[in-house]
DNA sequence: TTGCCATTTCGTCATTTTGCGAAACATAGA
DNA sequence: TCTATGTTTCGCAAAATGACGAAATGGCAA
């Protein structure tokens, strides 16, 4: 049950729920994140901590940065996105948009 | 966005998710409820109220009664619960155990 | 090593959530 | 109507959460 607990909790915010429907389009390190979100580095830092530790994001290196990606090795994980496969809001298009034209080079 | 959130945000809470998981066994009124979760009934009314307002659960009246059950017609929902199948836990089995020995003469 | 840059951790504050008992409400039955 | 009983609402205290800026960390490059 704790696993689900988890998972629930992490969705159960607005801010995460916008970075995880975001990372479908694509990995991003932090920086990325906090531009489309708009809140400070250390809010979204500890977003993705709480996405980690619910196993729902992943990350690995790359240069100088740490990009985050959704851990859809996890299978409890999965299912649950899965869910949100046709999520379509005004809000959420213009995540995705964003998200997209995102690049580090002019945001980091 | 806002009913996953509402639904995510319900069942991130370790009561209501026990309360969910119980009431796949069999729909129960608040004192029946309140009997296995051991919490105050007025704590218990108030998680079967955010049960109700993310639509995962409704009721309908019988005798005194009002018995609580899932809201199985919500697809969202449904999508969401099947995902608890297989939840399997000590305390879950504990749970399931005295929701089917629960009975209303004994307790309300 | 030193400096730089991306990220995390820390300390603090405001807000929200959770839990409780008491009181209020609703309603079936005497 | 009055009573008993099941449920909800209210008011409050304690705990958890979310946000921020500042400071600390980690690692690459000069």
């Amino acid at each position: 049950m704790t696993e689900y607990l988890k998972i629930f909790k992490a969705l159960g915010d607005k801010t995460r729920l916008r970075i995880v429907i975001m990372l479908k389009v694509k990995s991003m390190c932090v920086c990325e994140i906090r531009e489309i979100i708009g809140s400070s580095m250390s809010t979204i830092s500890n977003h993705l901590k709480i996405l980690k530790e619910a196993e729902i994001i992943n990350f690995q290196k790359e240069d100088r940065y740490i990009n985050y990606g959704l851990n859809t090795e996890n299978k409890t994980v999965s299912q649950v996105l899965e869910l949100l496969a046709d999520l379509d809001s005004a809000e959420i298009k213009n995540d995705r948009q964003k998200a997209l034209l995102a690049d580090r080079i002019n945001i980091c």
